[in-house]
DNA sequence: GTCGATGCAAACGATTTGCAGTGGA
DNA sequence: TCCACTGCAAATCGTTTGCATCGAC
């Protein structure tokens, strides 16, 4: 299975994929200058990893990872609410009701399909349905900052599978 | 403020009511029947409660109503757990993430618009937005179970004092 | 050198579970 | 009567925080 097609956009040549990862790198140090904070090895690493992973991760698949250069918890959690805040990652309702975190910059907005059998995120774009979803809130008098679309069922492989085991 | 008007359907005369909750107790001692429980006098407290409440309530709002009863922290989130499980009762991200729950049974499909400032949760109904996002699943595959869609900002009230206040 | 960042362990808040006693069918 | 249900307290889970030390600037 490719996991990639699980993502709305991610460079995919190596020339777009050295770019993108000098725009981030400059808006996190940006950022980090403006706070009057620091880039620090366990900060680049879990960016670094970030940019590697091209799936939707859990603060344990970074945990994981990066324990063997003694990274501790408490410090992916708070990167992961750094980077959040900064607005370079996002994150989604996983499974089981644990988060998972996607990168986020200049990725176009998408909501999710996630799978309760395989816990499988998949992306999806609906233009349409934003703007429907917009028009209406202001009717409301509503005025919305961001919103949360998940759409909990079986993914094709897993219905599939499913159905054939029957 | 009129908090009911935020809930998309509630029974409003005296008889409709009487009749919406004797359905519900039927559903759910058949329910318990099936499954081998018993209707005691907690879980009967706990769905009069939802019944009476007309928006949506939090683990403590249950608990602190119900405490006098003797009631117990554990027995409210046992009961919370298995009217969700048997569909009678739904559950929403309230602001600061904490679960809040809605009486579910007979009620149409909504969204919900969260504001970030009061805390103040509206139902809205998009069956465009429904079939919309119904037939894009489709197109994937992919075979929705359930949705959560909840867009979060400020409400008319709070945009408005907001503004006010400037 | 200064002061923010780190890892560790302890603290925390929400939820769950073990258990002995209680009560619904 | 039987066994599911209860409240309580202890346990657990994910996350946060206090603190002494470390390291980026």
């Amino acid at each position: 299975m490719n996991r990639d097609r699980e993502l709305v956009f991610f460079p995919a040549s190596t020339s777009q994929r050295r770019d993108y990862t000098k725009r981030i790198y400059r808006l996190f140090t940006e950022y980090l200058a403006r706070n009057g904070l620091r880039l620090t090895g366990p900060r680049r690493r879990i960016l670094e990893y970030f940019l590697g992973a091209e799936r939707h991760l859990s603060q344990d698949d970074i945990f994981g990872a990066l324990r063997r250069y003694g990274i501790g918890r408490a410090t992916v959690f708070r990167t992961l609410k750094m980077l959040e805040e900064c607005r370079l990652i996002n994150h989604v309702t996983g499974t089981s009701g644990k988060p998972r975190f996607e990168m986020n910059l200049e990725r176009p907005h998408h909501d999710h399909l996630i799978c309760v059998l395989c816990g499988r995120i998949q992306e999806v774009r609906w233009p349409k349905l934003e703007a429907i979803q917009e028009s209406a809130c202001r009717r409301f008098g509503f005025v919305p900052a961001w919103h949360r679309h998940e759409i909990f069922g079986r993914c094709a492989d897993c219905s599939r599978k499913q159905s054939a085991g029957r």
